[in-house]
DNA sequence: CGGCTGATTGATCCCGGTCAAATGAGGTGG
DNA sequence: CCACCTCATTTGACCGGGATCAATCAGCCG
């Protein structure tokens, strides 16, 4: 007996994210547990966990929920960077900048570890492997946020929901998120209007666009989707920035 | 003395760069230079240097010239996804990743150094400062990334254009790469409209409102910018993301 | 001088934005 | 159980920012 289970279960969107991207040792995963146990938090839904110009002295490692990155502009404007799915971390070594130059919020009850910053780098440095877990993690979220501009820049309406969904199932997938063809989507049209660059008018008839040609089903804060490789090629998705296969 | 000079001199934008990020101790200095002047290469204009899907083996430090990060969809689409400039790296730790997700073209004739992994590697573990300036770098160039979201999803043509050359001018100042209030822009319209998401014709006519609107001028490669403030604030550009001060 | 690349202009079109209103789906309190 | 409120989704009508297509112009180089 490691832990609890109900501990553990918790723990594991965690593990396989990073073991994913970086094999972790056993003593990796086993200082990981203990750490995650003795910081778990819960928020509520639409909460800033963190905002821009705030001070960066912890790390935050979501265990169950969904966030959003985002900022925005003087007159309300609102982009959405980025989504933050269960395993993922907000900012690991992000207090090396000292301050935040985006604000991240809640888009579901979340549950998440806080990991003081001494206490991260105690982790880091005592297992190798943890330590490049997270720069790789780190590293793929710009990758990540790379594809992003070309999304947000040189992708239609179409492709580019398309694509965001995509990304979504696929970054779910190595966390055992997806359940067959289908996935959680919690989060509102606003958010994926924000998200995509799109008005919420737009982004509606995108939806219903991509499901009246059959490729996804959307209720209930669930997509299916019917033809995976359809969606994709109408996304023009290919997910090599992904990096899902370790070398 | 310490290196001949015109080593030396070309090894400054980066020790500046870096030095904005974390101060670098002497040794640190001394190596990275030493580094620098055994890996020196040149390579001419309109080269990838490296593409999407190539195995990342080395880390390259810019040491002169322009280069662009790009990605392209199948139907020969292009996004400039960002800017790689004089004392930045292509990818320091890019390596943990295995596999570069984009390419890199030179827009100019550049001058780089080439470090092997090994070598990078041995660099940063003798010193803690370069360690942390070369992930400070990635980090920043994460914060720019997202500040691009921004600017591709939610800015209009305008904004966006005189947001990028104001990040460009920010971008430029602390390695010393401004003149008062002109800096060198040696692009062609076609790169800055895959820069910004719009197409050629549009960049032009957004350049010429510009230059109209008194706010800039543009000749021969060189941007002069006539008003800054004028300029940041039709851009909604706030310089926080670019994280100049140290902590 | 011809050929090439990049900048500029003009005319037209359409993707996606904006505005406004209707519909639906919880949630709450009387 | 229903009236009411709020928030999300959906629909319709119209508009406009920026794309597209097609020339023309200006340097530059061999």
């Amino acid at each position: 007996m490691r832990h609890t289970p109900v501990e553990g279960s918790l723990a594991q969107p965690v593990i396989r994210r990073l073991n994913a991207l970086r094999r972790l040792s056993d003593e990796g995963v086993a200082s990981l547990e203990r750490t995650i146990r003795e910081g778990m938090q819960h928020v509520g839904t639409g909460e800033d966990v963190i905002r821009e110009g705030d001070p960066v002295n912890s790390v935050r490692i979501i265990l169950s929920g969904w966030l959003c990155r985002y900022k925005t502009l003087e007159d309300g404007r609102r982009q959405i960077v980025n989504f933050v799915l269960p395993g993922e971390t907000c900012d690991a070594y992000g207090y090396l900048l000292s301050v935040m130059d985006h604000s991240i919020a809640t888009l579901t009850p979340v549950v998440y570890a806080t990991v003081k910053r001494a206490q991260f780098e105690a982790l880091i440095a005592q297992d190798r492997s943890l330590a490049e877990a997270f720069w790789c993690e780190t590293l793929l979220k710009g990758a990540i946020q790379r594809e992003w501009a070309i999304n947000l820049g040189r992708r239609l309406a179409l492709e580019r929901v398309a694509h965001l969904l995509c990304e979504i199932f696929e970054r779910l997938r190595p966390v055992g998120l997806i359940d067959g063809t289908s996935c959680s989507l919690p989060v509102t049209q606003t958010d994926l209007a924000d998200a995509t660059g799109l008005s919420v008018v737009h982004l509606n008839r995108t939806l219903q666009e991509l499901r009246s040609s059959g490729l996804i089903l959307l209720r209930e804060r669930t997509l299916t989707i019917i033809h995976l490789e359809a969606l994709k090629s109408a996304a023009l998705f290919s997910p090599h920035y992904l990096h899902l296969y370790r070398a």
